[in-house]
DNA sequence: GCCAACGTTGGC
DNA sequence: GCCAACGTTGGC
């Protein structure tokens, strides 16, 4: 058992999006990025649990948290002409890029902004602190449990 | 909207 | 395989 967090953009797929789909599952796709795209081939399982976090907005925050599904299978959108996902150098036998499915678990009472994390000395080495543009990276089982600790409402001081 | 950090591309 | 040029991410 694992823990991840994924980065969205809100305007482009947020959290509430997640939560109207379908069994409130949906395809985690689009990763073109390699270490995001090893990351989710590798490691990623089902079952694993994801801190859903909102990035390229006014306050980049984790918002709440969802489970995987269906570990990773290629993303079809790389052999779709239409999709902005296309991608020429894949094929059938030959994918590149692959997605996962995860379903929506919660929404934090609290969401816990970018800015506290930074402060927060035992969430100082998440990944999302070291290295800020991974939109999949690893979180500890010492970090998913304090981020819902403080996304339950505990103040940042508490 | 700016810009720093980082990733990717492509010429050589 | 190096590295310059360019593109993208994402916080501020």
């Amino acid at each position: 058992m694992n823990y991840w967090l994924f980065k969205s953009e809100p305007d482009e797929y947020s959290l509430d999006d997640l939560a109207s789909e379908p069994d409130q599952t949906g395809r985690w796709d689009g990763i073109r990025n390699y270490q995001a795209r090893n990351f989710l081939r590798d490691k990623v399982n089902a079952g694993d649990g994801v801190l859903f976090y909102h990035s390229a907005c006014k306050v980049p925050a984790v918002v709440g948290t969802a489970e995987v599904m269906r570990a990773a299978y290629p993303d079809p959108a790389q052999l779709d002409p239409e999709s902005p996902y296309f991608d020429p150098k894949a094929s059938d036998e030959n994918p590149r890029w692959y997605c996962v499915d995860i379903r929506w678990q919660s929404q934090f009472a609290r969401a816990v902004p970018l800015a506290e994390i930074k402060q927060h000395p035992a969430l100082a080495d998440m990944v999302l602190v070291k290295q800020g543009r991974l939109s999949i990276q690893p979180v500890t089982a010492a970090e998913w449990s304090l981020l819902l600790q403080l996304g339950t409402g505990a103040g940042p001081g508490l």
